[in-house]
DNA sequence: AAACATCTACGAATTTTTTCGTAGAGAAAA
DNA sequence: TTTTCTCTACGAAAAAATTCGTAGATGTTT
């Protein structure tokens, strides 16, 4: 554990996520979903990710592309994006002979976590737990991910009785 | 319960939400914001609305303006962004004598609904049970709130054992 | 080699969102 | 009754995000 300036206790992982904040702008709506395939499908070229982002199997409801309207992106607005998210320090950039292969360059939980403090701030004024509780209540939960869920809760609360 | 063309149950609230989806727009950051200040004041006026969105007391990270640069939001802008709310028919508007009184026209769990979709769409890939892992563990949670949670889960597994 | 395809770089047009200046109508204050 | 203040309407500038056209380099095919 980590104690911050004012008393607070931090678990290792929580200290990392404060200082990564710092650093971390937060992706935009195009830029999250490229980061999203490369995430999924490790470093591509732009021409892979291009032609992810206009299959229709992918995205199955973006709100933008799954509309009736499903507009092509062109490759070359892909690779100016991803050429802005490079310079942003959201991707790297190898070369592989002519072409460039980009990988991300923040990870996925972290980018994650980001986001979702400011998406609880945004629309829930701060409380995560009325959050969690929409999203339990409108989504669908399998049985293996409800003991996942009621094993992190018990887990919680051993955690506050003896800290 | 009601029955889809695809055999689909819903509940009234999850069917509810389905025809809402349809005609509400998503709101911008500066339009949730101003949502916010509705659903907590209720009818107010834009100067109203003004003052609380340059209060340093509220918006406590809004990171925009929590930020070390406070910008201050003119008057006309605010007043500028509620008028275009009112023609999306984001709020409603009523003449209190020279000046225009707004209400939110939108139901803060309608709308937190369709934004937690598009997040967990957005962000997790469409999986709810992801971001409500990464958000019981990232967050605080009180004992009440985790009584809350239990509660709402045992009442799902008793639903899954006998549908 | 010539024609064609594919890649990056780059500037700029477009679209969306945010911001504010200015004008004019009423109230309130002087 | 002037003057000042406060409100709405409106246009448009500014900023942010997305889109793409074109140029030039380098492969590939014929």
């Amino acid at each position: 554990m980590f104690a911050t300036p004012s008393g607070q206790t931090l678990s290792i992982r929580e200290s990392f996520l404060k200082k990564q904040e710092m650093q971390l702008s937060k992706p935009t709506e195009s830029e999250l979903e490229i980061l999203q395939l490369l995430w999924a499908l490790g470093p591509s070229t732009v021409r892979t990710v291009n032609e992810q982002l206009n299959d229709p199997a992918n995205s199955p409801r973006s709100l933008r592309r799954a509309a009736a309207a499903p507009r092509e992106i062109g490759y070359t607005t892909t690779l100016k994006i991803m050429q802005i998210m490079h310079e942003k320090g959201l991707v790297s950039r190898e070369e592989d002979g002519r072409t460039h292969v980009y990988a991300a360059a923040v990870s996925e939980a972290e980018t994650q976590s980001v986001l979702l403090q400011q998406f609880v701030d945004a629309a829930y004024r701060g409380s995560a737990m009325k959050l969690v509780l929409q999203a339990l209540g409108n989504h669908e939960a399998s049985p293996s991910e409800l003991d996942e869920i009621k094993a992190l809760l018990a887990q919680i609360e051993q955690n506050q009785s003896e800290p």
